[in-house]
DNA sequence: CGTCATCTTGACCCAGTTCAATATAGGTGG
DNA sequence: CCACCTATATTGAACTGGGTCAAGATGACG
């Protein structure tokens, strides 16, 4: 029983009746836990399993052969991780432990019995894999065609903006678990600039910082200089679930 | 009837029965004809519709508020175009002729209708996105940890493969009928950069090219050169689709 | 309390950009 | 069929954002 998997996922456009809910919850095995640096999946194994993370951050990556890694995603808890690859025959992304985590694996099997049980399970995944597209638009937009500074911002908001719907509420100081070559990764950069955009953001007070910890000062100059569209999610989408109206 | 429409991409790990063809054929508009840089749809505007690429190139793009344009794909035929906006309440992308072009409008309603009718339409689906975001991941990849040589190199080999099965066999020779600003677009790259790139391939002996016709003269080579995962198609998915068994 | 990972900062370098000037090629109106 | 016009391609010269390299500093942890 995973009664701490955060829902909010699930639930974005799309309100899931109770019994999907239960079955979500059925679907995957007992929690493990991962250590931080613990690799959950590799790149090139056969996709059998995706992961419900329950708590603690984790980073899909996809590896280039010169060596180079790009991070794709951070995860949160609530996040479904490792359904890219579901339409492979060998498994793109690797998944590691940024954090200690909680996941519970979800044999494709299971998933693929929900999917095709439950209508409107299926429709809030198709919903959500797309939302997960157009993230990945926005940064391939945001790593081709925005210079460092934006690219550091926008991660920022993102990060909090996902905080705040994972708790509930709004978010403005927060705990980054994660390297900077781990950041640099996700972005297209160098630690290195990572770090001096850091100070920079600091420098210029648009945001506060000691150790992991980071403080959005001045979320509106933030934004402006991360270049990022709001994008919100679709209100109505009855003509994908029949009788169900909007969220 | 839309008997023109390439159906390959709907084909790929799942078979679906006649009677989905059948239905995904009859759920397009008439087709419609574009010219030449005709703007299909333009962000910003509520989704109603999706497109189904009959004939020609379509230009899938988001824009940056500073004004610099990422394109996020080049639609050939058969793709379905303007997917990934269904779960926003206002379009990420603005879909562009890049040739002439036909497409048949679809509206979300028998979209919809079709997903929870058709479970292996459905399950085809799901997978087909899912490949998408598997090339945005790459390409995410691309931009942002591979030299410009490297990313033109993967764009004349993912085009020519794409070019390949549409037409049901391999191709080294293709028409190009793209803009250097667009490749640049696509790439994070700028025209002139683009062009420069060109002319190394040229010179390397890796490709000829006169006008808009590319040939690419040592696949091995450019091959290596790119940076590229190959990335092989599930070919069970019978997890998903039940009774089905794979393609 | 030593060790390894991570962070910081400086100095220098380079892939790709910017700016600018020319070339080409279709496409158009007459 | 021609003269013109606009979009695109090409090429050179100079510049710069971010990378590379290298040398400490700072922690966290066993």
């Amino acid at each position: 029983m995973l009664h701490s998997l955060p829902l909010h996922r699930f639930n974005e456009s799309i309100v899931l009746p109770a019994a999907d809910i239960e079955r979500i919850q059925a679907m995957g095995e007992p929690p493990m836990r991962l250590a931080r640096h613990a690799v959950l999946r590799r790149e090139g194994e056969p996709p059998r399993f995706i992961y419900l993370l329950i708590e603690g951050w984790v980073a899909s990556s996809v590896l280039l052969p010169g060596g180079d890694r790009q991070i794709t995603k951070f995860h949160l808890p609530g996040d479904l991780l490792g359904t890219p690859s579901m339409c492979l025959e060998r498994t793109a992304d690797t998944l590691t432990a940024l954090t200690p985590a909680s996941v519970s694996r979800v044999s494709l099997a299971s998933f693929g019995e929900l999917f095709q049980r439950s209508p409107s399970f299926a429709a809030a995944m198709l919903l959500s894999i797309q939302r997960e597209r157009v993230a990945l638009m926005d940064r391939l937009a945001a790593v081709g065609r925005t210079p460092a500074l934006a690219r550091v911002s926008a991660l920022l908001l993102d990060l909090a903006e996902r905080l705040g719907a994972l708790s509930g509420g709004t978010i403005d100081e927060f705990e980054l678990p994660v390297t900077q070559e781990q950041i640099g990764d996700h972005l297209g950069l160098t630690a290195v600039h990572v770090n001096r955009v850091f100070r920079q953001l600091v420098d210029t007070g648009l945001i506060r910082r000691n150790r992991q910890r980071v403080t959005l000062l001045d979320r509106q100059r933030l934004r402006s200089v991360s270049a990022r569209q709001e994008r919100e999610p679709a209100k109505d989408v009855s003509w994908l679930v029949g009788g169900q109206a909007g969220a």
